[in-house]
DNA sequence: CTGCACCCTCTCCCCGCGGGAGGGTCCAGC
DNA sequence: GCTGGACCCTCCCGCGGGGAGAGGGTGCAG
């Protein structure tokens, strides 16, 4: 039997994160006496105690460091781990885009952005739409995607509309679609009439990481030529995951639905 | 003039985000009402709001990313930023090596630990001394390792001792010292005596990453073994990144100085 | 038996942001 | 001009994974 301040030095923890450790009934300690709440520990806890701390290196939160350790199949144990390693994967996807863009950002070259005013009339389309959470966006879009592919023909490229809200609150109203003539009237992929807009139309090029870079480009034109922007954006997958692997070959048209000020 | 939250949606951020950018004094609205306390900002504050949304999702922390943005010299400020990102890269090497470490850990083979238990006499060498946190230790132990070679030869492997504070507490005494046969009496390199311990010796093999596993197991068998662990632990550089930068070649000799447990 | 190192619980602090309360301000439509 | 509703303000609390310290109880060796 090891005090708890014996079994930090044997596994390099601090005897804060062993209590923490207790609280959160991730390794209860072999023995705690009734009368003085001491914790005492035995040496076969050592390797459990390292493989907290390794999941713990590896930013798993607590709860699913429990999850992790109550599994008791090791197969599916290791699938846990491994959901883990592909978010950090994912992870590091972002970090490497971060880096980057933000080395474009501070290499402050004269942009010359084609903004293009664009009167769209109201077309009546196949969408799928919901309210998601920003996180969730990317995986609904494939789900809602795909069933799009499934349902109807693809006479033209697919395009989304997305909630201002969403980016700015984190949670917003999304809607993808494709155009067709003549869509279901109701379902998950159901008929709906986008409304006609006046756009302020850009086109990014390149995979979405930094696609807030060309979405702040345009709202910049779109001030300078006294407008305001207003309604969810539009997004048109030109060239997209579906038409080359290469994200650099991608082209998104980005259109951001404005309307001309009285005077300021 | 953008109110907050045309800006946050020109910007991707959020409104509550944009206010804690202000009050932290990253990017000050080009006008705030006197009256009303409303938060103007201009079109062209985008760009700043854009680099310091990258910095952010790089992990930057909000006061770094302040020390970035009031560096005048661009030259400078990238000298910065790469100091981030080679922090970054650190962390990514810690990362993978966590990884590697859980696998071994969650794929339980039978190690046969080779353990001694050795006697050794009161020793006096040339050492540099300090109590470091445990995040400087790397940084503190090379520079004073470089200092060690510089002033004296080098007839036997280096060493180091480490309170077992500088674990469980994050911060700890720390010895480096080469073994000499004349070191000086004083300054930073000094003549230290080292006291006579019974060590039970260990040699870790590898990167340090995981010596922890290592350590734990050298811990058990103490434990098993009837013994105590006391003091600071002595790690012995056998061979090291002076002598190979294959870390898989590296070895290290740990040894816990023990004691006999009375009965128990 | 006494001193001292160790252990206990408790509360507060940190970061960067979200959520919500409670209240003021702007502006379009009437 | 008035009103309603969208917008904005400040302030406080929550999260997670600890660190720091207060204030008090325990265990053990001399």
């Amino acid at each position: 039997m090891l005090t708890i301040g014996e079994f930090a030095q044997l596994t390099h923890l601090s005897v804060r994160t062993l209590r923490r450790y207790h609280d959160a009934g991730l390794l209860e300690p072999a023995r705690v006496d009734a009368a003085s709440g001491y914790r005492y520990y035995s040496a076969e806890q050592i390797p459990a105690a390292q493989v907290i701390h390794r999941l713990r290196e590896l930013d798993v939160p607590l709860t699913d460091v429990q999850r992790i350790l109550q599994t008791p199949d090791p197969c599916a144990r290791a699938g846990l781990v491994a959901d883990h390693l592909q978010r950090l994967e994912h992870q590091l996807e972002r970090t490497r885009a971060a880096v980057t863009s933000l080395q474009r950002l501070l290499r402050p070259e004269p942009t010359t952005l084609d903004v293009e005013l664009r009167a769209v009339p109201a077309t009546t389309v196949a969408a799928v739409e919901a309210t998601v959470v920003l996180d969730d966006v990317l995986r609904w879009y494939s789900g809602a995607m795909a069933e799009l592919d499934a349902l109807v023909g693809t006479p033209g490229p697919p395009g989304g509309l997305y909630d201002n809200e969403l980016f700015t609150a984190g949670r917003g109203h999304v809607l993808v679609y494709r155009p067709v003539a003549d869509p279901p009237p109701t379902g998950r992929v159901h008929g709906v009439t986008l409304p006609a807009v006046e756009l302020a139309v850009t086109t990014h090029v390149g995979a979405h990481d930094s696609i807030d870079v060309t979405y702040g480009e345009l709202g910049s034109w779109v001030v300078e030529h006294a407008l305001a922007v207003a309604g969810p954006v539009r997004e048109t997958y030109l060239v997209g995951p579906r038409d080359t692997p290469d994200p650099a070959a991608w082209r998104t048209e980005i259109g951001w639905p404005v309307f001309r000020l009285a005077a300021r």
